[in-house]
DNA sequence: CTGTTAGCGCTTTCAG
DNA sequence: CTGAAAGCGCTAACAG
C-alpha cells in the first residue's frame, strides 16, 4: 500500500483568484444557485476551500477536538457561505446510529393516535432526533414491515402504539430499545407507558351504579389485548364492588376491527331494550353508540346514559357534552419518548412500566335512570 | 498498494461444524438470541456464511446482477437465519437517496394536519417509502431546523404543509423535490397541492346570502397565507355578485394564532349584535364560533347561522349539525405524496399546482334569518 | 456467472 | 494543534 492513498486535491479553491475577499465559488454552487439537483457540500469541498484537511473540517464543525480559533472560524465561515450540511447516513454508517426514532401506530386518523404522534414528535424533536412515522392500519405484516424498516435505517430507537408481539419481537432482538405505549404486548425486555384502563374503567362503570344503573351495557372493540381487556375487567370489578349482579347478554364484544359498529350497537340495543346505560371502551365505539342513540331519538341521558373512555374534542361539544375517561394522551407521547430517550442514552437496568392514572370527567351524558317503567330505548 | 487489501475473512463460517444441517449460528447472533445490543449482521458476514463474496451477496439480496439460482437460494437462506436487514445509511451513502420523505407541518394536534398526514403515510407506505415527521408549531425557526434535517439524511423529497418561504427555498435550493400542500409559499421550482379556497368560500358564503343574510361576519385566522386570504376573497366575492354591500366591522381578523380566539368571537359578537350568520375560515376559528354561540344560548341557525370552512367529525355528530365546506384532506395528503413520488422518480417537466374543489355540505346550522326584529346576539 | 476493487462522506485514532 | 489513514456496509464497474 502505498503512501499517497487519498485523491489529490489540487486544482480548486488554494488562490483561485479569491483575493478580494472569497467571493469566488468554486464551481457555483451557492445554495439558491443553479436549479436542479446540484452536488452537495462535503466537508472536502469545504477543507479545500479553506485550505486544511478534512478532519480538521470535521473537528472545527462537530466541535469536538482542537482546532485553532482562527482557523476554525473561517472553517465555520465557509460552511455558512457554501451550505454546507453534514451527510446524517456517512456519520451513521461509521458507527453511530442515526438518530431516527420510529413510532409506528395502528391508525392516525384516529384523533387518540394522533394526539399520541404530536405528544412524541415535540419531545423527539426537543432531543433533537426525528420521528419516522408507520401507520399500519392495524395489519400485522404491515407492521412488520415497518420495523424492518426501522432496522434497517438504524433507528435510535422504536415506540409503538398498540401493535402485536411479532413486530417489537423482531425490533427487540435486534437489539434496538422499544417502548410499548397504550399496551404491553408481553414481550420481556422493553418499557412501556400505559394507561391504567382498569381502574379507569372501574371508576366510570362505578359512576353509572352510584347513580342508581343496574342494567349497564359495556360495548368494546376487543377482548384480546390488554387494552379492552382491562377494561372490561374494570367493568365487571366495579359490578362485583356495589355488589351488582353482571349478565353476560349486557357485553357486545366486537371482536377486531367491526366495519360498521353503529349497526352492531344498533342490533345491540334493540335485543336489550332495558339497558339504561352503555359503557364505550374506547372513542370509535363511543362515537357508534352516541350516533345510535341520537339516530332512535334517545334522549341522552333521561333514556340513557352513557359514558366514553376516551375523551376527544367532540365529546365536550355535543349536548350535553359525554362524561368521560380523559386520557392523558399526549402527555403520554412524551413520556414514551422521553422514557426511550433516556434509554437510548445508556440508560441500562431493568425495562420498566410507567403507568398513568386516567381522570373521569363528568359532564351532562350521565344522570339516574329513569325510574318510569317501560321507558326504555328499544326498536327504533 | 498491495493486492490483499480486504479483511481475511477466515476463522468464521466455512466448515465450522456445521455438517449437520447449518444450525450453527457464528457466535450466537441469532435474532431474537441474547439480549442487549448485538453486533449488526452484514452482507459479508452472510457472504462467509455461504462461503462466497460479499457483491455476490448482494446481488443475490438485491435481485440485480446473475447469481446462480442453487447458490442464491442458499445465500437467502442464510440471510433469513441469520436475520439479516440491509444496512440503509450504507446504501444511501453510496449514491443513491434515503427513500426517507419528509413531511413538514404546522400542528399535528389539528385533526386537519392529522388527516393530511394519516394521507401522505399511506401513499408514502404504499410506494416503499418512509415518512420523516416534523411539526413546527408553526414556528418558522423550527420549521428551518426540521428542512435541514431533511437534507441532511438525504430525503428523497419533501411535502410542506402550511409553513413559509424559508424552509421552502432551503430546500428547493439543495435540490431536493419539494411539493407544497394547502398552501403555496409562492417560491419558483415546487410543486403544490392545494384546495380551491376562494371558489369554497364563495359557495358557503353564497348560500347565506342566497337564505337572506345580510350581515354575514367572516372570522379568520390570518390573511398573510393564501389560504386566509383566498377565503376572505372568496367572502367578498360572494357579497359582490350578490350585490350585497361589503362592510368592514363584520370581518374578524385575528392575526396569526391568536391565543383565545373564543375570547375574541365574543368581543366581537358583542360589538356586531345584528350578526345573523358567521363563516368561520377554518376549523379552529369553527370551534371558537360555536363554542361561543353555545355560552351565550343562542340558538343555531335560529339566532346565527354558521358555516365551516374545514369539516372535521364533531361537526356532524353535534347537533344541529354544522353546515361545512368539506375539503378532501385525507385525499389531498395522498395526492400531494403521489405528485412527490412522480416527481422523486425523474419526473422532470414544469412545477404544477394541482387544485382540488371543496365541496358544500348543508346541515341544520343554516337557515334563513329571523324576521323579528330585536332577535339579535349580542351581549351575554 | 462470480470475485476484486474502488469508493460514497464522515469520524477517529495515531503520528507529526 | 493538524493531517494522513483506516474503514463503517454497501453498490457498481470491471475483470476473470
Amino acid at each position: 500500500m502505498g503512501a499517497v492513498a487519498g485523491r489529490a486535491r489540487g486544482g480548486r479553491g488554494r488562490g483561485a483568484g479569491r483575493g478580494a475577499g472569497g467571493a469566488a465559488l468554486s464551481g457555483g454552487k451557492a445554495p439558491g444557485g443553479g436549479r436542479g439537483r446540484r452536488a452537495r457540500v462535503t466537508l472536502r469541498q469545504i477543507a479545500d476551500e479553506v485550505g486544511t484537511s478534512q478532519s480538521t473540517a470535521s473537528r472545527a464543525l462537530a466541535g469536538h477536538g482542537y482546532v485553532a480559533p482562527e482557523l476554525k472560524a473561517r472553517i465555520e465561515e465557509a460552511a455558512a457561505r457554501l451550505g454546507y450540511v453534514p451527510d446524517i447516513s456517512a456519520r451513521t454508517l461509521k458507527g453511530h446510529s442515526s438518530g431516527l426514532i420510529g413510532l409506528l401506530v395502528s391508525d392516525l386518523r384516529n384523533q387518540f393516535y394522533a394526539q399520541l404522534a404530536a405528544g412524541v414528535e415535540q419531545t423527539v424533536a426537543a432531543a433533537g432526533h426525528q420521528v419516522v412515522l408507520v401507520d399500519d392500519h392495524g395489519d400485522e405484516a404491515e407492521a412488520v414491515r415497518g420495523a424492518k424498516a426501522f432496522v434497517a435505517m438504524r433507528a435510535a430507537g422504536v415506540l409503538l402504539a398498540p401493535v402485536g408481539r411479532e413486530a417489537t419481537e423482531l425490533l427487540v432482538g435486534h437489539g434496538t430499545p422499544v417502548v410499548e405505549v397504550d399496551r404491553r404486548s408481553g414481550v420481556r425486555g422493553c418499557d412501556a407507558v400505559i394507561i391504567d384502563s382498569e381502574s379507569g374503567a372501574r371508576e366510570a362503570v362505578g359512576h353509572l351504579l352510584a347513580l342508581g344503573h343496574r342494567r349497564i351495557a359495556v360495548v368494546v372493540d376487543e377482548t384480546v389485548w390488554d387494552t379492552g381487556r382491562n377494561r372490561l375487567k374494570g367493568y365487571r370489578a366495579a359490578h362485583r364492588a356495589a355488589g351488582v349482579p353482571l349478565a353476560r347478554r349486557l357485553v357486545l364484544d366486537l371482536g377486531l376491527r367491526p366495519d360498521d359498529p353503529r349497526r352492531d350497537v344498533a342490533a345491540f340495543l334493540d335485543a336489550n331494550p332495558d339497558v339504561t346505560a352503555v359503557f364505550a371502551a374506547n372513542n370509535v365505539m363511543a362515537e357508534a353508540v352516541w350516533q345510535e342513540l341520537k339516530r332512535r331519538g334517545a334522549a341522552v341521558p333521561g333514556r340513557c346514559s352513557m359514558v366514553s373512555f376516551d375523551d376527544l374534542t367532540w365529546m365536550r361539544v355535543v349536548e350535553p357534552g359525554l362524561t368521560a375517561v380523559r386520557q392523558p394522551v399526549y402527555e403520554m407521547g412524551n413520556r414514551a419518548a422521553q422514557l426511550l430517550i433516556e434509554r437510548i442514552d445508556g440508560g441500562h437496568g431493568r425495562a420498566e412500566t410507567r403507568t398513568l392514572r386516567p381522570e373521569l370527567v363528568l359532564r351532562g351524558s350521565t344522570a339516574a335512570p329513569a325510574s318510569a317503567p317501560g321507558a326504555d330505548i328499544g326498536a327504533s
